[in-house]
DNA sequence: AGAGAACTCTAACAGTGTTCGAGTTTTGAC
DNA sequence: GTCAAAACTCGAACACTGTTAGAGTTCTCT
């Protein structure tokens, strides 16, 4: 007997054997010992499925409130674990973008951004026009990080080949940086070009605007404290 | 008889009638009043000419040099122009996020986007990475955008269903917001922060920089305005 | 024991990207 | 003008894909 979520798993588990474009409803059903067709009574297609994985690689990604952190280091936190999230599975970026979930995991991690903008002290837009840009940030770099892993070196060697410096001076020029190593830093990078926008959005003090209530998450009455 | 080029021009409208996922070679093929097998002749299989599309969208993108303009104006035109050309056509930016090109269009989008930062004043490692933030910003945004677009309502209807202010009530509170109609704003707003970010890489005129070379594209110092 | 739900299977459909080898047409050198 | 080589097109097929209908089995509960 079969269950959902054992094949949620198990196409999880495929995915990193095969990649997407390998993760065909047969394979998937013989390694649970299995026909097609069988599948089709757990799931009602192959984008369900695929969404019901995009889902299930965020469990852990919002499980646990962030720590406690000042200002908007949270957030950087949250952006880098649902980057962590993707990455843990192959093509797990591709995965993600390719599907539109509003769940239970997907949603907590969108709350919990929110969540950690607004306490940063952000007025309303800023905290969700700023969640935007962090999750598209998030999203194309992971994409563009996950195509470059598969496909060893083709990225660098091709750019490298097709790298006329008289053509393309800006280029030539900037080639070492633009292809330096650390992913990790490079990400960090546009995160903070990201934050320290955000950072000139805070209300000023001389025009104070009420800010995020400091306990829990979320919470009440805004309106000024009493007084 | 039949060309390369004309192959792909057929694409680029068959994708916009059917789609990303709906643009098969045998169509293709009828378009162009030829069987499917002759295509191969012309392309060396479906991701090559899905390579070329997302080149030959980027045509007039980096076309004419920005106009001039100060600091990071031009970067911020140049993203402008580059979610454009992707959204002018129906899943412009799967296909160009699907693909890995190095060919002169794409390149020379680059090139232009690495000039403006420089020209900004931006150390050489900020114009690299800078770039890169701004590139998969835009790819990610006009992802979504696109997603949108095509399932009309698809997107907000399914969140506002999934909305329990009780479990989620950042999202409750940011809902209006998040959902708020303009996306040409949202993507300005987004592109912003970046480029406020950026602005803040800037070398002080304590420890200055060398700035970018002047000749060519260049034009000089936006230090201090002559004093 | 038996009814109904839960689950699995076989077989097939319509469609996909791609290749092979044989035909046709066009081109350029003599 | 001839004729070989190159450029191009085609029919037929291969090995897949996601998905469904319907029949068959197994389980659960009264």
């Amino acid at each position: 007997m079969l269950r959902r979520e054992q094949v949620v798993e198990a196409a999880l588990r495929l995915l990193d054997e095969v990649g997407l474009d390998g993760l065909t409803m047969r394979r998937l059903a013989e390694k649970l010992n299995v026909k097609a067709a069988t599948l089709y009574w757990h799931v009602k297609n192959k984008q369900e499925l695929l969404e019901a994985m995009a889902e299930a690689m965020l469990a852990d990604c919002g499980a646990s409130p962030p720590e406690a952190a000042p200002g908007l280091a949270q957030a950087i936190e949250l952006a880098g674990k649902l980057r962590a999230a993707l990455l843990a599975r192959r093509d797990g970026a591709r995965v993600f973008g390719g599907t539109y979930v509003a769940q239970p995991n997907t949603l907590r991690v969108s709350e919990r951004l929110l969540g950690a903008l607004r306490e940063a002290g952000l007025p309303l837009r800023a905290v969700a026009w700023g969640a935007w840009t962090i999750t598209y940030y998030v999203i194309g770099f992971t994409l563009e990080e996950q195509a470059l892993r598969t496909t060893t070196g083709a990225g660098p060697q091709r750019l490298r080949a097709a790298l006329d410096p008289t053509r393309f001076p800006q280029l030539a020029a900037a080639f070492s940086h633009l292809i330096d190593g650390d992913l990790e830093a490079r990400f960090d990078y546009g995160l903070r070009l990201i934050t320290a926008g955000l950072r000139a959005e805070l209300p000023t003090e001389a025009e104070p605007v009420r800010p995020a209530d400091p306990q829990a998450t979320g919470r009440r009455a805004r309106r000024r404290p009493a007084r």
